[in-house]
DNA sequence: AATGAATGAGCTTTCATTCAT
DNA sequence: AATGAATGAAAGCTCATTCAT
């Protein structure tokens, strides 16, 4: 019924369909939601048809995990690199926090996808998933152990604990942070790696 | 059919079909969410027939504002009794931030459907729950202002952006936390409100 | 939850409840349909409970048929009156033919509920209106049969035919007839009932 | 399952999927009535599954209309080739006034559910049907008025209230023609066209 | 005479997925 | 590489009716 050339009209150069496909189901989960979402809605914004889909990804689930599998990455090798510098550990610390804040809102869509409809994955997946966070908390973690066993951050509070503390406001922000608001994404990371350190604070 | 053998198992001492209805249904949309849960799943998890259900409750939107409208109570008035108790502003706003914690932690269920399914009520009562998340939130925020202003917490940090990353982490609980676990809900809850405290020195 | 008085405002000296029902029953079949309207509509609009509707009518369809008795017998009536006074026989099938359409004027929405909802009646009660509706039928026949045998109107066309003729108009006024329209329903009557008339002069 | 002998047994040079339908549809609707039908009813008196029809077609509501789209098309597309021929205007108006008998009997199921369930159309498509039923009058209407100008037709009643009488008719035959009765459906159209062009004597 | 909680069967519609082409 | 017709299971919701009180 509609030629050929009917597809999304912001996508002249015509980018490859899988690629097509990802980026209308992460806006779309993120609007609406994964279960919200239907396979049909995501093939009409793509421009594509529903063979299409389930010729690139084997079910709607495949689609939800490819986007953790692209957060999970993204994150996780930034946060290596500033880990791994050798800067001091406050100052590690506080570039890897407000990284992750700058990053969660540059990616504002995917981030409420990541908190929002991890339980819809399959349970395998869920599992992968979960590994793969675990290994990025752990991560984090030894930022924070490294600062208090060489004495520059308070032992007041397990390292665990002030991970969680930190990761539910990185979580948070895509419940509150509008682009275009009062503050920068990275006067938001600013503040609230400060309030990190703050807390950290002998 | 009506034989009082017919209820749920384990709940012998017969509660009335509403309230059946809403500890089911909190049950259920913890465990799987609200898209996933059936209206099906809840009556016979409930011990009643659909029509039942829709005797009391108007939709299945409904069933979630009301388990909503529960904790928004519950909270609100909680806060106010913290936050106009005549302690230093100090010890009211640990009190307050502690004692969000726990309530959130005793009430691990209502909190996760609060914080993941909020986008799944219809655009109706999402306001309502809205606006009165903002009257809480305003409650909170004030109780920081008034410390800034009297000079004992750090005015470095907008007070708005560390209610939300207070928020974040009690958001956060139902993710991380599980009863049994290795610290006590007062626990989890004192670390988190020391870290708030401490964050907030000038 | 609602006083007693809590009744259909304009019914202030309060009919009994069977006629409350009756009518209430009746705006909504001719609004909605007969299917369309629920017991639960009824009784709202009727301002009882549904046990009181149980308690006159053995079920929905017996409103139904209370509505048609009405009718029929109305109609019955008048056309008897009309085909049995002694003014000559064009004189009394003009004026049976006009007192018709009046009458399914005044009372549109038994009309339309009548021509349209038929077939939602019970097998049985549909056998006992169809009854009714033949001996009505029959009586207006013979009035025109009289006539042709008496020469005064053509025999071109079977009086069977022109009954249904006639009467097919009558059903149609529930579609097209809106009461404050261009004309009154004695001019709509005349007209009608002259078309009839000039179609049988030999 | 898909097998070729899981068709309608009697639609042996099995037709498209919509096409039986519409078919199915069209002799339930005009049997139990619209709302009486259920979609469950149809799909099996095709042969086919819910979501095929809900493949072609988007709605219940979507097969009563386009079912009311074939009858209005084929009746207009005859009203405007007979009333535009250069007989003279007694012809046209009787040939149009049988033919519309003739093919409303030649279609009674069609002609059943397009009196009777119009009000069950949803508001928007009733609009629809009804602007494309005015077309319809207005050029019958058109018919009488000139054969009025012209002085062949009595100028007694307006044309507007003629166009009424004679489609009432049309209108009433599903409710009493029984095909294999005493007439064929010509000798029912020629009695009728009779009947409305003596009453338009002058 | 009247209530209203509860039933149970049925409703229209949606949807992820498959498969012949 | 891609289509689109078709499936089949399940979803949320409605409703006439019953019945203990």
């Amino acid at each position: 019924m509609t030629s050929p050339a009917n597809q999304r009209q912001d996508d002249a150069p015509t980018q490859p369909v899988p690629q097509r496909l990802l980026a209308a189901a992460t806006r779309l989960f993120a609007d609406r939601g994964y279960d919200r979402t239907s396979v049909q809605e995501i093939v009409e914004a793509a421009g594509v048809t529903k063979g299409a889909l389930y010729h690139y990804f084997g079910s709607k689930d495949d689609l939800l995990h490819e986007i953790y599998g692209r957060v999970l990455r993204l994150q996780q090798e930034r946060l290596d690199a500033f880990a791994s510098s050798d800067a001091p550990v406050e100052q590690r610390l506080r570039d890897a926090a407000a990284d992750v804040v700058v990053t969660t809102i540059d990616n504002l869509d995917d981030a409420s996808i990541f908190f929002r409809s991890m339980h819809q994955l399959s349970e395998d997946k869920q599992k992968q998933v979960r590994a793969e966070r675990r290994r990025y908390h752990e991560r984090f973690r030894a930022l924070i152990e490294e600062g208090q066993e060489a004495g520059v951050f308070s032992t007041a509070t397990p390292a665990d604990l002030v991970v969680d503390y930190h990761f539910g406001s990185v979580h948070h922000l895509s419940t509150w942070y509008r682009p275009g608001g009062r503050m920068t994404p990275q006067e938001v990371a600013d503040h609230l790696a400060d309030l990190l350190l703050r807390a950290l604070r002998p």
